[in-house]
DNA sequence: TTTAGGG
DNA sequence: CCCTAAA
């Protein structure tokens, strides 16, 4: 039985940059080895008075009361589990890394499967309670037709549904594109919702949900009505005649819609319920007058960001109309995106390749005034706790926003930054450092920590450690990390095998001390040897005995019997080794004690005699290099070499 | 894939 | 030890 895991994708966002932020966030469920993973989005706001923050980290707060201020600041994204009391646990690194390949790889990905179901749980998370939107998925891809429905009967949505003329909209895969399900409808009357400028049906349709009220019973409606209902609720037209599937998809829209804690509707039970105050979902215009008053010349990274908003969305979406937006932008977004990944002509959730790339590039862009923009585009999501990162229009005094505005397909995307480096393992609890706000140089002074982790080969040796010797990691955790470390050839028991061979071998003896070799992963994926792991006299003796029985140059020989108990060094390894041992024994013959006197010498030299032993073999096989030769090959006596380059003679 | 050589 | 051209 597989175990369930399921992740969440929190998101932390003010309302007015809602929807850009949750418009990149898919919802996905994916069978990962053993386990599936079922990601979600979840969404809430900040506590406006913590929101004030310098530097790139914001504090994830309260929820629900934030709302009603106007905050404008910074989204964070934030990955946590939900255990199994329905508390929010911070995510692992690895779950982290996990959610992340899925990410990556969500539209190549088969088993990347749309989330279908779903239900809705609180969860209590350091005294916060929270909304958490929590999608379940049958293992079966994309069988959007046949799940269950949630009992839509007792749905209890605000919402009228208005029927909307638009022009036919064929394919169904574009139904939630802008999913327009106006909570707030009474306060928003005028909202304008988001339109995909790929949408075939133009870019001027507009929701009219202030005509919704009332209860809605999708259950005793007809086909057609459903249809219409699906038209109001994602402005667009739907030729499904499946019941079952269009109430499952209004429901989605309306859940997806409501469900966070961004609105004044929670959903329990399948029930649309009222959870706040409809104010609290107030039209917010932060966004326009920013846009209009400041302009591009705005350096605050509120206007800032809302001036990227209004560029996308709006100019891509809304015909001159008005640019009120609000939470609800937000967390529709998420069925957009939802939507984006499963069409393909549409705009793409961009892989995380290409976040990563353009991040960088933008980072460049943006902010030239930092020391090494590369560097801190790839540190600044070391830390699991907090993600964020300035967008383009940031200036030096700007507060950094953590997503960047990106055009795919004229669809406004906001894409996270995500981290390049793998995290090491997070913190247990994340919430407090969430809500205390840590300065700037702790964050950043904690990135850097973390992105020494992830590459320092203590730390990575630990893990291999653990991995090896105990299992007291969590399950599942271990997964990735044994995956990841499949290639290392000094994984999975190798040191066990060597250690009950190397005596009746006596070979690689020396393998019980090779803690610090480690394979790290490379930036092409490939695994790279971390550290030196130097020659034993071993090693020297077998090469230079397998060079002169099979010849030098039949490295790939050598390696394969010689070596054949070192499966670390790699005929490369032997081949450079030997051209090593070429230069120090034509350096050393000359005066072979002067070695082996006392010489400070941080490695053991290589015997003198093993170097005489590999000159006569270079000798014999005509490898004297020519500018050794001409003083050497006559006479195997005495020539001077410089002594610097004794170095190649030690081990 | 292996070899040779440069970095 | 890494990378890569060349075989």
């Amino acid at each position: 039985m597989q175990q369930l895991v399921r992740l969440l994708v929190l998101i932390l966002m003010l309302k007015s940059l809602a929807g850009p932020c949750l418009r990149s966030c898919g919802i996905q469920s994916v069978v990962y080895k053993s386990y599936e993973i079922r990601v979600a989005c979840y969404a809430y706001a900040m506590e406006a008075s913590e929101a004030k923050i310098e530097g790139s980290v914001v504090p994830v707060t309260n929820t629900i009361g934030a709302l009603e201020k106007e905050i404008a600041d910074p989204i964070v994204y934030q990955l946590v589990r939900v255990d199994g009391n329905g508390r929010l646990v911070p995510a692992t690194e690895d779950e982290i890394m996990v959610v992340e390949d899925l990410l990556e790889d969500d539209e190549c990905e088969p088993k990347l499967v749309p989330d279908t179901r779903q239900i809705s749980e609180s969860c209590k998370s350091e005294g916060c309670l929270m909304e958490i939107n929590s999608f379940q998925i049958p293992e079966e891809k994309s069988n959007v037709l046949v799940d269950p429905v949630p009992d839509l009967g007792k749905m209890d949505a605000p919402e009228k549904v208005p029927v909307h003329g638009l022009a036919p909209f064929s394919e169904l895969s574009d139904i939630d594109q802008s999913v327009r399900t106006e909570v707030c409808s009474h306060s928003q009357d005028a909202l304008n919702e988001d339109m995909p400028s790929t949408s075939a049906a133009g870019s001027s349709w507009k929701p009219d949900f202030s005509k919704l009220e009332g209860k809605i019973c999708l259950d005793s409606l007809t086909v057609k009505e459903l249809q219409e209902t699906f038209k109001a609720t994602f402005g667009r037209e739907t030729s499904v005649k499946d019941k079952q599937w269009l109430k499952r998809r209004i429901t989605m829209g309306l859940t997806n819609s409501c469900d966070f804690s961004c609105t004044s509707f929670i959903i329990r039970d399948n029930v649309v319920v009222k959870k706040g105050e409809e104010r609290i979902c107030h039209p917010v215009k932060s966004r326009i007058s920013a846009d209009s008053e400041d302009g591009v010349a705005n350096s605050d990274s509120r206007g800032s960001l809302g001036d990227h908003d209004n560029r996308i969305n709006d100019d891509a979406d809304l015909s001159g109309a008005d640019v009120s937006s609000s939470a609800f932008e937000g967390c529709n977004a998420t069925k957009d995106l939802y939507t984006e990944q499963r069409t393909t002509k549409r705009a793409r959730k961009p892989t995380k390749r290409y976040i990563e790339e353009l991040s960088e590039i933008e980072s460049r862009e943006s902010s030239e005034k930092l020391a090494s923009p590369d560097k801190i585009s790839r540190y600044r999501f070391a830390c699991p706790e907090t993600h964020m990162r300035p967008t383009k229009n940031v200036r030096s005094n700007a507060r950094p926003l953590v997503t960047r505005q990106d055009s795919l397909g004229g669809s406004g995307v906001q894409i996270p930054f995500v981290s390049r480096i793998r995290r090491s393992r997070p913190r247990e609890n994340f919430m407090p450092l969430l809500k205390l706000q840590p300065s700037g140089m702790d964050m950043s002074t904690r990135q850097v920590r973390s992105a020494v982790d992830a590459s320092g080969p203590q730390e990575a040796d630990k893990r291999n450690n653990d991995l090896i010797k105990t299992s007291s990691s969590p399950g599942w955790t271990q997964q990735p990390l044994t995956a990841a470390c499949e290639k290392d050839e000094h994984f999975s028991g190798m040191k066990i095998v060597e250690l009950e061979n190397d005596v009746e071998l006596n070979e690689c003896s020396e393998d019980n001390s090779d803690d610090n070799v480690v394979t790290v992963p490379t930036q092409k994926g490939g695994m790279r040897r971390k550290h030196h792991r130097p020659w034993t006299i071993n090693e020297v003796v077998k090469l230079v005995e397998g060079v002169a029985r099979y010849g030098a140059g039949r490295w790939s020989e050598i390696k394969r019997l010689a070596f054949a108990s070192c499966p670390y060094r790699t005929s490369v390894d032997l081949k450079d080794k030997w051209r090593n041992l070429l230069k120090a024994s034509f350096v050393q013959l000359p005066s072979e004690k002067g070695i082996l006197n006392s010489r400070k010498q941080a490695s053991v030299p290589i015997p003198a005699p093993i170097l005489s032993r590999v000159r006569e073999l270079a000798d014999m096989q005509g490898q004297i290099p020519p500018v050794l030769s001409i003083g050497k090959s006559s006479g195997h006596s005495s020539s001077d070499r410089s002594v610097h380059e004794a170095r190649s003679g030690f081990l």
